[in-house]
DNA sequence: TTTTATGCATAAGAATTTTATGTATATATT
DNA sequence: AATATATACATAAAATTCTTATGCATAAAA
């Protein structure tokens, strides 16, 4: 079940990324979405994500609004203000390491 | 004297790659040259490096000789076989890493 | 009726890093 | 001459972030 792609840290820029795209998501529908996103690549587990949920939340980048879908829980969780000023910067910061990785591991590619 | 851009499992990666460019490098000179390729984005700290260093070689995927360069001790690493098999499978998972993130990030960027 | 899908959660352990030290020599600066 | 900076190794404690293993519960499918 496990990742072996994910390169630790990532996890909260992927969960904000994808809520500045979406507007609101639950939990087990971000892990589908990326799943889908990935082609399979990439499968976030819950032990990963629902801290990780938790911790945006009690950073103030997330708000949560529980909602009752048939007999069934769903959290769905929506970027807050300052959310979404956080994603922006974490997003550019994930695209500097992207090109930064590039230059180190193929010098002679650059995304420029 | 931190890093904030160096996403944990990738410091690897970065020596493998490093010594498959370099033929055989020393643990000071590694830190100085990924501070030279990043543009000092990236600084690869002592903690990390020589603990990621002893490991690579424990697993047999670097070889060790010691120098005296003036009085200084200097130890200089280089693949082994199985250190260069090594490197090419981790630097294509992190060129698949660096792909998926885009998606993720940038949906209507592509690398192909 | 048993498995799979949906949906949340937490706890123990592993892996990888940061931060803080420690030792020592060489060179540059005041 | 004294002090700071650069070179060069190393380790240990703490923090971070994940995996793996559970647990609970409802709904739908086999």
């Amino acid at each position: 079940m496990g990742n072996q792609k994910l390169y630790k840290g990532s996890l909260q820029t992927i969960i904000l990324q994808l809520l500045a795209s979406n507007e609101k998501m639950y939990g087990y529908e971000i892990t589908q979405k990326v799943k889908e996103l990935t082609k399979g690549e990439l499968n976030i587990t819950e032990g990963a994500l629902y801290p990780a949920l938790h911790k945006l939340e009690a950073d103030g980048l997330l708000d949560v609004e529980v909602a009752n879908v048939g007999n069934r829980l769903r959290k769905y969780y929506k970027l807050t203000e300052n959310g979404s000023k956080e994603t922006a910067n974490k997003v550019s910061e994930m695209q500097e390491f992207l090109r930064t990785m590039q230059h180190l591991v193929n010098p002679k590619f650059s995304l420029e």
